[in-house]
DNA sequence: CCGTTTTGTTTGTATGACAATCATCTGATC
DNA sequence: GATCAGATGATTGTCATACAAACAAAACGG
């Protein structure tokens, strides 16, 4: 019981981290679940009064948030949340289908077996999730298969582009893991991929990897521009 | 003549562009040149006073800087200029590797043919700016033929990761260029890249543009870490 | 109804202030 | 002379306030 009152004091407990990136994390998280919409103006006072900071912090947390691509200048009119096109869509899955290949043959190359063995154990649980049907596990979940993926690739740029392109089109995602057709097709997309590194297979893990972005992207388009 | 002040004068005259932007070039030309190198401490008071613009001001062009990964955070202790680690280059000439194909791909999907022959056409400047010898045109024609590929792909996502990549190893480049075998070796890169573009060739174009980065890095690389 | 002026809102920038943190120097003690 | 504690200083983090500039919307006059 100490052990979980400690895990969970933890993170709260003296957070040495500067304001703006507690700020920066609240904003992500918010554009990321959905509270502040594509488009959204910002505007600087409210954000001060709902969150209780300075105007000083905030836009130091707004200038490295619209340096990361998730919020776009509108005209000299302040800050809005980024509306992400379809064209834009499109070049975001185009980049991810030759980034994340690339991470998963720098993982076949850099990743030791035991790492290999959690990633597959990971990938069992991820299947779990996807059949247990709650939602937000399933994000959870796959977010950490990514991330030992990624880690064990050794590439923290590559990592890094990755996630805040996913950031980017989480607008887009958030009702797809709900349809039950992608979840079964994502098993299987995700068992190639598994399979094939667990063999050391880069070729086919690369061309596994593809296609599985290719199918997220066709999934989350449809689902954002198509539905009318 | 009137051409030649006007050109020189345009850039200053009425700039409406945020101080903190013009901050932001400021220090990133600095760094592009050397004159920041990596690892060098950014104490804001003594920046401050060298750009003559406020705390406020500089504090935030610094946020964005550090948010494109080109300062990095120094403990509690301020920012330097961010030191590529041999691993670091090989994770982005991996990454360039597959992003310059791709760029490559979709130039020759989307650009019409007056674009292709634009391109064509820079190709042959640059390929003399190669063999007349002065550094500073080779960059400047280099960019420029970069730029024409990155926005005929029409990609502008893309074309923002490549520019914070290439940023990122500009110390490494920088004494790159001045070697002649180098050189040839680019022009002749650089015309398989075009030729294939020209026959909207895909898998030679993409195959020419992933040899080419994979060139610049060894070349970058023994240039930067191999000499003692 | 349209064009102009006024007003209000919001951002951009500057200044001054203070707390917190970390580095370095200093001095006392053994 | 070495070591440790405390004093000192430099630097960042955060805040409140102020004002100019740009822009939008409302008010006004024709």
């Amino acid at each position: 019981m100490a052990n979980l009152l400690a895990e969970s004091l933890n993170p709260l407990i003296h957070e040495p981290a500067p304001l703006r990136n507690k700020i920066m994390n609240s904003l992500r998280r918010a554009i990321e679940t959905g509270a502040l919409e594509p488009g959204t103006r910002l505007v600087e006072k409210d954000l001060c009064e709902k969150l209780n900071v300075s105007r000083t912090s905030l836009r130091e947390a707004l200038r490295q948030l619209q340096a990361e691509g998730i919020l776009t200048d509108l005209n000299n009119r302040g800050l809005t949340v980024v509306t992400v096109t379809r064209a834009d869509a499109e070049n975001i899955y185009r980049i991810r289908g030759v980034l994340e290949p690339l991470i998963v043959e720098q993982f076949i190359e850099n990743a030791p077996d035991n790492e290999v063995k959690a990633l597959k154990a990971q990938s069992e649980v991820l299947k779990k999730a996807y059949l247990s049907g709650n939602a937000e596990e399933i994000v959870a979940t796959k977010r950490d298969f990514y991330d030992r993926i990624c880690t064990g690739a050794r590439n923290p740029i590559a990592f890094d582009l990755l996630k805040k392109l996913t950031l980017l089109t989480s607008p887009l995602r958030r009702s797809s893991v709900v349809r039950k057709e992608r979840r079964s097709q994502s098993i299987a997309e995700i068992d190639a991929i598994v399979a094939a590194i667990v063999n050391r297979d880069k070729t086919a893990a690369k061309a596994a990897a593809e296609k599985h972005v290719a199918n997220s992207a066709v999934s989350a388009s449809s689902n954002a521009f198509d539905a009318s």
